[in-house]
DNA sequence: GTGATTATGATAATCGATTCTCATGTCATG
DNA sequence: CATGACATGAGAATCGATTATCATAATCAC
């Protein structure tokens, strides 16, 4: 007998440690994209790698990261509060330690603020080199 | 002779005034369905309204709100600096006045930031009544 | 091992947002 | 009022992201 069938599994994907890994590895939220590729020899199909994640983020291993017009981002649930830097050349997305002070308190009277997110744009490091 | 025959028009919709004024009258960003929803007599189309508020970003008389899986909002190009707030109920959008202290200067070194967005989100005083 | 169960990957389907198409409407102008 | 230039709306098409389908492969319980 069989619960659930074609739904998410419990949690049993032979790919979910390296999944893991690679996102905990990756020092910044990475796509699923990203994952697939940084697992290409091992033949992960996308919809797998879109299952795990799914899993983890209910489990509570990962963190989705949603940004304007941009696929999800995966991070490792655990990290301490953090915003996050999107690069306009390159699309990759890096971690931003710490918070700006205040931020909540800017909300208008009457309005019930649960959480806020930052998101600097710019260019990266790397993408800076590149243009020199 | 026509050029750009079947791309954006000049400017010369006839549903221009009556959408800046939309815009600027709602005090806050609306999503094209909104402003479509405002003018619902008139008739206006999707198409059109899309037309129009594409127009007016280029003109530099809108700017384009993007948030994380929602459509567009727009809001008066002329505004000072400010933020915004998401309901998670009625998936709103607010303006916040201000900005918080030394956000962009959050960035790790070496990141240029050129721009930054601040997104509340929590429940707004509308959907706060309701829930009593 | 053997049969049942469940995960996988290729790819089709879906979803929401937005843009495109094109027949028709509108409008100015001669 | 004829003409041409262009705007409009309905709906089709597209786009990127994600999810569903399903035959097959891997794995598990015994």
């Amino acid at each position: 007998m069989r619960i659930d069938y074609h739904n998410h599994m419990a949690q049993r994907s032979r790919y979910t440690d390296e999944i893991l890994r690679v996102v905990s590895d990756a020092g910044r939220p990475v796509s699923v994209d990203e994952i697939r590729d940084a697992l290409r020899e091992s033949g992960v199909g996308t919809a797998t790698v879109y299952r795990v994640v799914n899993n983890c983020v209910e489990g509570g291993k990962l963190k989705k990261v949603e940004l304007p017009n941009a696929a999800a981002r995966f991070e490792p649930a655990d990290l301490p509060h953090h915003h996050h830097f999107e690069c306009d050349s390159c699309r990759k997305v890096y971690d931003v330690p710490g918070c700006a002070q205040g931020v909540a308190d800017l909300a208008p009277e009457g309005f019930e603020v649960s959480q806020h997110e930052i998101l600097l744009k710019g260019t990266c490091p790397e993408c800076q080199e590149a243009s020199v």
